[in-house]
DNA sequence: TTCTATAGGCACCAAAAGGAGAGTGTCGGA
DNA sequence: TCCGACACTCTCCTTTTGGTGCCTATAGAA
């Protein structure tokens, strides 16, 4: 992450943003956020409260599969920091905590879903590309 | 990426995947090309290659800004592989090699557009949400 | 003649990501 | 009476990521 900030400062400093209609401020906010949340944790987890609706913590890691405890609690919090979703604790023995998407989650669930859509089109053909260039290289 | 196949595995032999409709195998391919092409450097470079064209390895550089040589190296290499992009080497002296968007890049630009303009049009309520939440855990 | 541009490869090293496992506090069940 | 459930936190350790600098070949420029 803190490489996109410095490439970004760097970027601003040489004036060659991609994008030169919008400030150089919104670019850097724009890769900053993009780069967050196309973390393929927080993809995952947007998905499954899509799916599913409101979870608990032990339900997200269930649903999403192979994520660590740790990588949960630091993904679900970055999520709640960015206002993807909302944590709602109820303080009763043994805890609960209550994760739900928020606006802002849902609208980035449905533009990502261009990508999922991409993938499951094109998978195939990504596959194909990957035999055709081994052959290719491994001769 | 192995811990993606893992957990991708780990899902399989348990029978919890997300899209029970499709296929065990097209989720795990699905999942993979996800985190494979929602690198970063992959969208900044299909980016720069659909505003420009064709480029060669150092333009492409130059337009992302940022990235190491390594990095760019290794990131082309994995698009070529994923058939994103096509790699043509003019046998010259100094070397030439130019880089252009296959069809299967530029669909995957297209759909990864929605998170470009969602990212455009929420960022300040990003901002605003880390505000806050900054605000609320600080004290 | 020496320098530069080009597209990398290779080796070494620092930093970050991320997994495993233990601890926490209390309540209800066996 | 001891265990397990919950939602974490903390420490230790390994793996991965990624940066830097040095190397290549040769044509043309200075």
């Amino acid at each position: 992450m803190q490489v996109i900030r410095d490439a970004v400062a760097a970027m601003q400093e040489q004036g060659r943003l991609s994008h030169p209609e919008v400030s150089p401020a919104v670019e850097a906010l724009v890769r900053d956020v993009i780069a967050q949340v196309a973390d393929k944790w927080t993809m995952l987890i947007l998905e499954a409260l899509e799916e599913h609706g409101t979870l608990r913590f032990t339900q997200i890691g269930r649903i999403v599969g192979g994520i660590s405890q740790k990588m949960l609690t630091k993904t679900v919090r970055q999520m709640e920091c960015d206002g993807l979703i909302t944590r709602k604790v109820h303080p009763v023995i043994p805890p609960h905590v209550d994760y739900t998407q928020t606006e802002l989650g849902r609208e980035l669930t449905a533009a990502f879903c261009g990508v999922w859509v991409w993938a499951e089109t094109y998978y195939a053909q990504v596959e194909a590309a990957r035999a055709a260039f081994k052959a290719r290289e491994g001769r």
